[in-house]
Order: C-alpha cells, then structure tokens, then sequence
DNA sequence: TGTACATCAGTGAACGCGCGTTCACTGATGTAC
DNA sequence: TGTACATCAGTGAACGCGCGTTCACTGATGTAC
C-alpha cells in the first residue's frame, strides 16, 4: 500500500466545516438539502464540496454513518435490560430527529448502493434489539427486522407530514405511542 | 350569471384522457409523476393539458378530491355499526393506494391553499368517525382530528419506504395492524 | 532557516438535465343565417 | 341541409429555473535540498 500523504491542514479545516454546515442545515430544515446551501453555509465553493463528497449519496452517508454509530453505541449501553427495546426505539427516532432533513433525502436516495447498505446496517442492529425483546417477551413474536424499519419509517413520516412543526419531538413520540402497543405480545 | 357554453365534444374526451392517464400514472409509480408524461400517456400536447388543469396541484386536487369523495360515501355507509372506524380507515388506506403516487405528490405540495383544503376536508370526515367510535368506546378518548392525520401519514408512508414493492396492500395492513392496538382505549 | 517547485486544494463559471409553465400560431367545432 | 365565421381548443417549440456535477484555471501548502 502506497503511504498516503494526510490531508493538508486547510483541507481538513473545509471537510469539517462542510460536515458541520451540512448537519445544521439538515437539523434546520425538514425538507431535502441543496449542495449548493450546504456550500455557501460552509464558505467554501461547490466543487471543493464536490472534491470532499463525490455525490449528494456520500455526504448523506457521512451524517447517516454518524447517527448509525451513535445508535450502534447506544443499543450496546442499553445492553439487555428490562426496557431495553422502547429505549433503543426512543433513541434511533431522537438521532434520527437531529437530523431531520436526512429522512427524505435518503428516502430519496433509496436506490443508492450505498445508502441501502447503510439502511441494512440499521436493520440488523434493531433486528438484535428485537430479538433481545423477544427473548424477555417484551416484543411479538411475529415482528421481523423488515417490520422495525416499517416501524421508523412509520414514525418518521410524522416528520414528512408537518416539515414545519416546531413540535416534532412531541408529536414524533405521540406516533411512537400509537405503535409501541401493537407491537406487545398479544395478551 | 352569464350562461357558459359547454366543454366542446373534443375538450370533454381530451379532460377525460387526462385524468384517465394521470390516475394509471398514479397508480403504477409510487413517486411523483411527470405532467409530460401524463400529457403522453393521454395522447394530448401538455399545453393542452395546462388548459384543462392551471397547474399541478388541480389535476393532483381533481384526482384527490374524487378519492375523498369515495371515502366520504363509504364513511356514510358504514354509519355507526359496530367496528365502523377500522372499517372506515382500512378504506380510506385502500383508496388512497389506488393512486399510490399521490401520496408523494400531495406531501410535497402541502403548502398549496388547495391542497390543504382538500386535507382539511378529509381530516373533517376522518374526525367525524372518530367521534363516533370514541361515543361507542372503540377509540381512546384522547385522540382527536390530528392525530387521524398522523395515524394516515404513518401508514402511507410504508408506501413511500417502499416505492418498489409489489405486495403493498400486505405491508400497509401489517402497518395498520401495529396501529390499531394504538389506537384502542386502555384497558 | 530559506527557497523552489511539485502537488494537492480551491474557485467561479459553465454545462446538462429535468421539469413546470407559457407563447405564438394552427386547427376543429359549433352556431348563425 | 349548407356554408362562413367566430371562438374555443390543440400544438410544438421555447423559456426559465433549480440543481447536481464538471472544467479549466489559480492559489496554498508542504517537502526536498
């Protein structure tokens, strides 16, 4: 392997204030992103953005990653306690909301390799949490992993519906309630 | 009121073409359609199809409001039996699937006047079953027109998860499913 | 520590594409006689 | 029933805009000596 040169100190500086201009954009907005906003936030021109992220798929894989990691951490903190699984869906929607503006943007993005590879990581994370949740009788028997990405695409739509409510948090956990119950065991 | 003369007989058959096409249209693609390719599929120049509609949000409002219509006589139907309210919804998620593209289209299109009329509409209707499965104790009380939306957007929105899948019918009732116990009061 | 030069990074302008919408003109229908 | 003309409808081409992406060129950094 040929020893790679590091990136040089200014490069680095713009890469990061790319990935911050792009998180407070997307945190901001509820709607998809223009490359160009992410650009201008980031005092730096459209093709050094280009020179960072080849496409619109790796700078939204970059923030995704990020929130993956965070819920990946977070599932393993909660381990397999009582509760463990409400508490891992609690987090993955309150990542996910930090974020806002990435849920229809990927969603749009859906076809990408890259993307789906990300979303498949999503899945088998929660599919271990589900199956922890099983195993203590805290979730139905019949959920799958395909069912848990349903379920958050079915909180997060509450994002997709009111792109301007100030009251997100409030009302994405109002969906979750709604949910949480069907997904018990059956009594 | 000055007596308008009617639609010419080629105007009437080129109308209904176009709102023939558009409803094919929005029934195979679950993302939003093209007024090009709806003007090709009808056989008819666009310009000819911005005569008959201004802009997108009327041909969408006219496809929209003809599905609220079906909903609405079905909710007159169902009256105020037993099990009406799932009835009622589970018919409401099945005609909106027969014009599954709409659903997309309509959410980027919120912010139109028209539009949110036509949401307001259904909201109203939804919101009058809801008041007479709650008056029968088959709904929580704390449930109001609101949340009937967001109920709506989380089950559609397995439609906009999964723009390619085939067996949709079968994912929105497993949607629905998870959000029926939601809805039930507690016990 | 200084300097020269190769290399990597940055930039504004421009390209290309999709798509909604409009224009200037041609053609079909229907009514008046 | 026939015909002429006004009016409504249809059309292809073009405009405009947003936006992702690329180009050709300039500038900054860091390394070799």
């Amino acid at each position: 392997m040929a020893k790679k040169r590091d990136l040089r100190v200014d490069a680095v500086k713009n890469r990061q204030a790319i990935v911050r201009a792009a998180r407070q954009l997307f945190a901001k907005n509820a709607r998809e992103v223009a490359m160009d906003e992410i650009a201008r936030r980031a005092k730096v021109s459209r093709a050094t953005l280009y020179r960072n992220f080849v496409d619109i798929d790796a700078l939204a894989g970059e923030l995704f990653e990020e929130n993956i990691v965070a819920i990946e951490r977070a599932i393993e903190e909660a381990g397999d306690s009582a509760g463990a699984f409400e508490r891992v869906l609690i987090l993955t929607i309150e990542e996910g909301l930090t974020c806002r503006a990435l849920i229809p943007t990927l969603a749009a993005r859906a076809e990408s390799k890259q993307i789906r590879q990300l979303s498949m990581r999503v899945a088998r994370v929660l599919a271990m949490a589900l199956a922890r949740a099983q195993a203590r009788g805290e979730a139905r028997e019949d959920l799958d992993a395909e069912d848990m990405i349903q379920v958050l695409a079915m909180i997060f739509s509450t994002v997709l519906a009111n792109p301007r409510a100030k009251d997100l948090t409030a009302r994405t956990r109002r969906s979750l309630l709604f949910v949480l119950d069907g997904l018990r065991p059956r009594s």
